[in-house]
DNA sequence: CGGAACATGGTTAGCGCTAACACTAACTCT
DNA sequence: AGAGTTAGTGTTAGCGCTAACCATGTTCCG
């Protein structure tokens, strides 16, 4: 005994001597570790003056908890893991923005991951090295068909939820309504007396782009009308200024539903550059009223969708089942898109 | 001894049984955990065939090497922290999508904050909170004068750079030339013939909406030129129309720079509802070059970011420092934005 | 007033991993 | 040939924290 040399020195957080830990606390308060622990964790355990005495300790060192040492011991990490796709486009971020915000409130923090393409092998992988840094939850913002399925295997034990898309199945999913706000956006240009209407989809991988796509045409045939063909966009302003060029020729397109904004705008250059008027001689509704589009020449009739509430929302059933709520099929919460009627939607003629 | 009944159950990373922890591929592949270990870490240090029985335990043990246990013995967590502000911004979220994105190439992940308010406050708080976390360092993208100053003192150890605006100082900063964007779109409108031009700015607080205004300010007096009062906007649309309303009245402003697109995508409507044509009557210079930028109407004349690359310049100079490279005085990559030139300016009159 | 219930705080062990050292066998070098 | 090297692996201890169990007092009741 007493051999002071043989005392490894220890890995430790580095940074020499720096760090503070739970022991140095605990020796200035004259108290055990343990007793650090639960004014920590859970306050009531520990008589008044006693907590006191050692969160006047916690303070006078600047102690911060060693979240990795916590994880150990305890399993848990308080930290969710966000699968995200291309997080530049305006409703990922924004939702990722919510997921963030919804998370700061509940005391958890977050891990990105961001994917190049979203195969469900991409997915997986991700979730998996999520797991592998110990998040007590994911959420993906995967809107993409692939990603989706065969998403139950892997959830063993993890708990997963989708946003956005997500056509539900086994893992809960937070959404808007894609239908009712496809739907609203192609009866709006059908109420104003358009013979049809057209649309310049999303890419075909995307479940919100199907949905879409098939609210409006489900609407055009449950109104009696011809259902011209899809154009296949990719969310680019660029793709709807293409669409435009080639639509341009055609006098007996009126009107147009593009998948999202983005589009819309790039629609609505190639139809100025033609000399064709908006809404004189088509109109146009875009999708996801992103902050200019009441700005565009014309203000941009579009569908809103709140991201906001949505990323909230997947918070909370991610929340749920942490808690360890039980895993209902099809557990999934729909919020409602809203119709903005702007100036680039009018009658035809 | 044998009383198996006295083993505490560990509370481990929970899910009972489904957990594989090293001890169990060093079971299977015959060897101690430290050589499985040595495998995953430093595998030339291992014999090829043990390595490989190793791997192949892994494989089919499907083992996860948990990063909370590594952190602890090692005090490397293999992740950077970002924090954030706006998110859903273009700039801010672009950023962050490149560092993400770099961050992987690198193997490391990501965990993000954003902050309601840049105060220094919440700036360091936001790090303090990461530095719990045992990121290995720390990129900021907070672009307001205040986030900045004194990060020097929390630096204490941990490595933290910063992105976008950042003055320097103490700490590493990467970011594009703000003054050469500013100077550059104020000398575009001038070498067209216009007498001034007139600046929205951003918000007073944003360290490049300050560079932005200075450089333009400049500019104009080094031209020999009135400089109009400056008008501070909050990058939003919004803003950009209402300063539009304002100016409509005033036939002698022909030129106008705004300090991001979305206000310039404002001031637009607002000059056109009002009648004035653009470029004839007023000319419009942005600032950042989103995606929509060419598809307007008309297209805007706007300087372009790549917060890609700044963002992966901005993780070269935090993996420089977690690398251990001396912490030199202001050290910083800057990178030269460009002037994109489209129709939104032209000659006065 | 004895014993159950509580309130408070300490002890022990261990979460899963790796740094440092110890050990063995096979080589190299004067 | 014996001392040094090197390659390859095992052993020990401990990173900082907390679950579970104990050890005290304290209170309350019949």
């Amino acid at each position: 005994m007493g051999n002071d040399l043989a005392k490894p020195v220890g890995p430790g957080s580095g940074r020499g001597t720096g760090t503070v830990v739970m022991a140095d606390v605990a020796k200035l308060a004259g108290v055990s570790p343990m007793t650090v622990s639960r004014v920590l964790n859970s306050p009531t355990r520990v008589r008044r003056e006693t907590r006191m005495r050692v969160l006047d300790a916690v303070r006078e060192l600047g102690y911060r908890p060693n979240s990795a040492a916590r994880v150990l011991a305890t399993g848990r990490s308080g930290v969710l893991g966000v699968v995200g796709f291309d997080t530049t486009l305006y409703g990922p971020a924004s939702m990722l923005f919510g997921i963030e915000q919804a998370a700061r409130d509940a005391e958890y923090g977050v891990t990105i991951t961001s994917l190049a393409a979203l195969t469900q092998r991409n997915v997986t992988e991700a979730v998996d090295r999520l797991r592998g840094q110990s998040v007590d939850g994911v959420i993906i913002i995967a809107p993409h068909v692939a990603s989706v399925e065969g998403l139950g295997d892997l959830a063993s034990g993890l708990p997963i939820v989708a946003v956005g898309g997500g056509d539900g199945g086994v893992i809960p999913v937070a959404a808007v309504d894609q239908h009712a706000g496809a739907a609203a956006a192609t009866r709006h240009l059908l109420d104003l007396g358009h013979a049809t209407v057209w649309h310049l989809a999303g890419p075909t991988d995307w479940v919100e782009a199907g949905a879409r796509r098939e609210a409006w045409e489900h609407t055009l045939r449950a109104a009696g009308r011809d259902v011209p063909p899809v154009v296949i966009g990719d969310w680019s302003p660029r793709c709807g200024y293409e669409f435009g060029k080639r639509l341009t020729g055609d006098p007996s397109v009126t009107a147009v539903f593009t998948a999202n904004d983005q589009m819309a705008v790039g629609l609505i250059r190639a139809l100025h550059e033609a000399g064709r008027r908006i809404p004189g001689d088509v109109s146009i509704v875009g999708f996801d009223d992103v902050p200019e589009a009441a700005y565009l020449t014309p203000p941009l009739t579009t569908v809103g969708q709140n991201f906001g509430e949505v990323g909230r929302h997947a918070l909370r059933l991610l929340l749920e089942r942490i808690g360890g709520a039980p895993a209902e099929e099809d557990r999934r919460i729909i919020v409602e898109p809203e119709l903005v009627v702007r100036q680039s939607t009018g009658r035809p003629g």
